[in-house]
DNA sequence: GTCGTTCAAGAAAACGTTTTCTCGGATTTT
DNA sequence: AAAATCCGAGAAAACGTTTTCTTGAACGAC
């Protein structure tokens, strides 16, 4: 079971077993084969625990996620999981379900472990829970958090690209009175998402009823919510950009139930595209921020930071631009509804 | 950073710091108050590996899902992870995409890292990829394989019991020609339920056309497939049951495309009840398999194996119940394709 | 043919803990 | 008051590796 036992048994020292399996070349490949032989026999497997206390490498990476059960997640720790493994990784996955105790000991739990670097994906504010990760010089990797800082990375998303043609697409359509259901607003993301909306309704030059702006907290609940809280205003909008798809999907859902039909009453544009939005009824028009290419981005950041000798002055930043994924939720705005042509001919480029 | 650090400059010995912390009852209030408050001056965590080497016990169960990114997983994982939080014990989970070297890879890891125990989550006819685990004596629980054995428990799934639940719901409804789109007929658990179906129809007296028994393959993208086939048939069914919550969505998503309106023409169940399953279009009518249900049986299946000295002689085998979640998937079927009302009023209890 | 080199492989130290063993002082027993 | 018991805490062994240090044999150079 142990390395002493396959020592015995090949007639060698443990040294040389040792060596033999991490491929250091001085071995006899004689008594290589004999040592492997053994191995095979007895089915040894090394211990893992053993070999990285004393190498001082735990082989592990933490990866800390808002919410699992959010179908933006999973397609990011499998992306994530899928690097991993290739490149001799384990993984240590936690979902916070927003709850500081639970991410504060996880945070414990992976220091302990001493996993050589994390990567947090949570849209989140709670910085400060990771502050002992940064004191004990782990690598990090966050999703827009500000500049980057030595050992620590950002990916940065370039929200505005995407939601600047999804704002142009609508104005394309004749929409005039575009609503935004953002996530909740004490989200650095969130607010991110909501400003580059505004910029972008700006610059195509169509203003922002402040009825239109509506908190949601990116759950399905909080789209049917939304859209309830909506269909009250005396000046309904005629196309909804949510923060994120499953607020969309929540926004159909309720839209279904009060007989308002997507795309034909109003229009409908999601943010993330998750695989399901494709499989949505209509298939849900979303701006597109690739789960497997943030999952990519992470990984080498916290694998780069870890294979540099000497931390990076300062982290590095990595740029995730987003796009709109043209489907069938979005239509022409209701005739009442409609923009002047002149804007239109413009912004449809 | 390491223990010794703490007993020097707590001027006690290492001995001392260690029953500290793991509330050795024999150590002096004195003392002990002076270790942990060196402790907390130094942000000391103990090293995790250093201690399951000397224990023996990491500490670590691995969870073994087919696919992250399939919804049904992510709350299993969840659920999961949320007792083993609990209970102080840390995940690796793997998602194999059912891939034979994803697991195998996957399984040898396990190992290496001593895990005490593997949940295997797949439904799948991989069991041969385990015996690695079999032979090394770490316990195991599946869903539904066999009886149990020595070290590996059982979840078996009481199919039957949800399954005739939706078919009588059918048959109260009229239905008469009601097709069923099982899984990859390889999988242990697709059969099984194709199996239950055929016998729930037998049971309430309707025979069921070769025809509308469809072989999908447990995604949206089977679903599609599956519904475009059943289209063609000359007697096109009025109900259908899948054999999960996906192959529904897609059969949805189809029929909306082909212009079949749900329930009106076409009435429609599926399996397992993901969490999404209520948000669909109309909301879903499904065979609620308990997603929590699974995770804690599966957790405490491993952890009361984990605790007791002799190994159970057989295993523990679990068993779950379904049972159908209405919602509004399902009508009354078309006037012209009802079944007699006498079978009808005894069959609608 | 002696003397450095080179090199393969064993011995032993080290990693950071837990746990057994040991010891000396305090407490109880007779 | 001496002997026996108890108990808190330190010393040291152990866990299963990797890696440095050591050794001794083979080899080439002079």
């Amino acid at each position: 079971m142990s390395i002493h036992e396959v020592a015995r048994r090949a007639k060698v020292s443990i040294a040389t077993v040792s060596r033999t399996i991490n491929g250091v070349s001085t071995v006899t490949p004689q008594l290589s084969r004999r040592v492997w032989r053994v191995i095979e026999e007895l089915g040894y497997y090394p211990n893992t625990q053993a070999r990285s206390l004393v190498s001082g490498r735990s082989r592990i990476f933490g990866l800390i996620v808002s919410e699992i059960t959010n179908p933006f997640f999973p397609e990011i720790i499998q992306g994530f999981e899928d690097i991993a493994v290739q490149n001799n990784y384990e993984i240590l996955t936690t979902s916070t379900v927003h709850d500081p105790k639970r991410i504060a000991l996880s945070v414990r739990r992976m220091i302990e472990r001493r996993v050589e670097g994390v990567a947090i994906v949570t849209f989140g504010m709670e910085e400060a829970l990771f502050d002992d990760l940064k004191t004990r010089k782990i690598p990090l990797v966050f999703i827009d958090v500000g500049p980057p800082l030595p050992r620590i990375s950002n990916i940065r998303i370039d929200y505005q690209h995407g939601i600047r043609e999804a704002v142009q697409h609508l104005a394309a359509l004749c929409h005039e009175r575009i609503a935004f259901i953002s996530g909740p607003l004490i989200l650095k993301s969130a607010m991110a998402r909501q400003r580059a909306f505004m910029e972008s309704m700006e610059e195509i030059g169509l203003t922002v009823d402040p009825d239109h702006l509506i908190e949601g907290d990116h759950t399905m609940e909080g789209g049917i919510k939304a859209l309830k809280k909506m269909l009250q205003f005396p000046k309904r909008p005629t196309a909804v950009i949510c923060s994120n798809d499953m607020t969309a999907i929540g926004v159909m859902r309720q839209s279904y139930e009060e007989g308002v039909h997507i795309p034909r009453d109003l229009s409908l544009i999601g943010f993330d595209d998750i695989r399901l939005a494709q499989f949505m009824i209509p298939p849900l028009t979303s701006i597109k921020m690739s789960q497997t290419e943030i999952a990519r981005m992470a990984f080498n950041a916290l694998l780069s930071e870890v294979q540099r000798d000497i931390p990076s002055p300062d982290g590095t930043e990595y740029v995730l631009r987003t796009s709109l994924a043209l489907r069938d939720s979005t239509a022409m705005a209701p005739a009442g509804a409609r923009k002047k042509v002149a804007v239109l001919k413009k912004s449809a480029e």
